[in-house]
DNA sequence: CTTGATTTGGTAATGGTTATCATTTATTTT
DNA sequence: AAAATAAATGATAACCATTACCAAATCAAG
């Protein structure tokens, strides 16, 4: 149950503590090998854990697939940008001390970690759209549906049970054989389903697309 | 070099849309293959990138080991405790406003994250430490050296070249065989090298360990 | 209808992290 | 001091979320 100070566990502590940067796991593996050539990875991440485990050093897991450690629990917060993965660092004056040692009833605050998620300015300028094209808010083209075959899927909303292509020509009065061609189609993009053979029914994505 | 709108990229965007969670790609890949049952998972990570490059959603980067998707990003805060790892939320009211629109020039703040660390009431009740042990802070206890132990230290600190134990015991007028004993001893412990066969001298390690 | 670009599904590869286990090291008991 | 018990280590295999790859499907345009 006690848990023991090694020699490995206080230098990987001790360099972790030395450079005030925001180690990965193998970063500072690096580091360590070279006072304890014959240490392993593994034991680097076990100590890291368990250091993390109990409030000593902080785990922060910012974008980017590695984790990475800091010796310094309260430390400055960060911004990153949830497009570069880009991530600042960011000091807040006024604020820094309303975070007391009762948050929450009982708890001793040890620590905190804060994190702002936004759009850094490269880039927002980046992200200033191509061209004239209904880009759907994403940089995504799409297709629109013409008015006329808006007005076969409203044909079909307004029919209370399944029904054929035919009736659905009729209803409109267009062209069948376009009409069957372009439910085949929106059976494919999910707007219809075909409860039974031949038979057709709007589907919750064909009503708004239908609106779009 | 257009992007296209299918009709997988189509749903997967409006099921994130949907329900306001922070999905990770599979538990959106589950939901999106009961309207789609072929769709690949590949499809959804692919997808679900483009949308984040592309700034419609927000890739969050948060604790764990999946990423997670969302295009709100409004949630409450919470305080852990490092020991038993229960998460509480917290709701901050006076604060809250006070992260604005400009944390740092330039960056469009669409979310952000606060955690605090700490000991729950239960796991303090708990920790009412086990014996008069040093607890060095970290929950770690570590066996101190005697007062006799740091005497040696102390003489080799005073030596400026490396020398052999028989002069530390003279030094200190201690036991040569215990010397020598500790002295195997630190340097198992990283506190001394020996820079030649039977010749020691202090590490860093060793200045403070000596202090401690 | 052919051409060329984009996207998809299926699956293998990647890579950071964890789990496993035999061995070593430390602590407690006898 | 020796034996028994407990913790930690090194080495390496397993894990698993994510990516990369590629042949086949789909789509936009000439």
């Amino acid at each position: 149950m006690p848990v023991r100070m090694t020699s490995q566990r206080e230098i990987i502590l001790q360099e972790l503590q030395k450079s005030r940067q925001h180690m990965t796991a193998d970063e500072l593996y690096g580091i360590v090998r070279k006072k304890m050539p014959r240490i392993s990875l593994a034991t680097v991440y076990r100590n890291l854990e368990l250091l993390a485990e109990t409030g000593v050093i902080a785990r922060l897991e910012v974008s980017g697939r590695q984790k990475r450690f800091d010796s310094d629990v309260v430390d400055h917060d960060h911004v990153s940008c949830v497009q570069c993965h880009k991530v600042e660092n960011v000091l807040l004056e006024g604020e820094k001390e309303d975070c007391p040692s009762h948050v929450v009833d009982g708890y001793i605050i040890i620590g905190r970690r804060l994190e702002f998620f936004g759009l850094c300015p490269r880039c927002q300028k980046k992200n200033r759209v191509m061209k004239g094209e209904e880009t759907m808010g994403c940089g995504c083209t799409k297709k629109m549906l013409s008015d006329e075959q808006k007005k076969v899927l409203q044909a079909l909303a307004d029919c209370d049970d399944p029904c054929v292509a035919k009736d659905l020509a009729a209803a409109t009065g267009l062209d069948a054989k376009m009409v069957s061609s372009w439910i085949t189609d929106f059976k494919k993009k999910g707007y219809v389903d075909s409860p039974e053979r031949c038979k057709y029914d709007i589907t919750a994505a064909g009503r708004t697309a239908m609106k779009g």
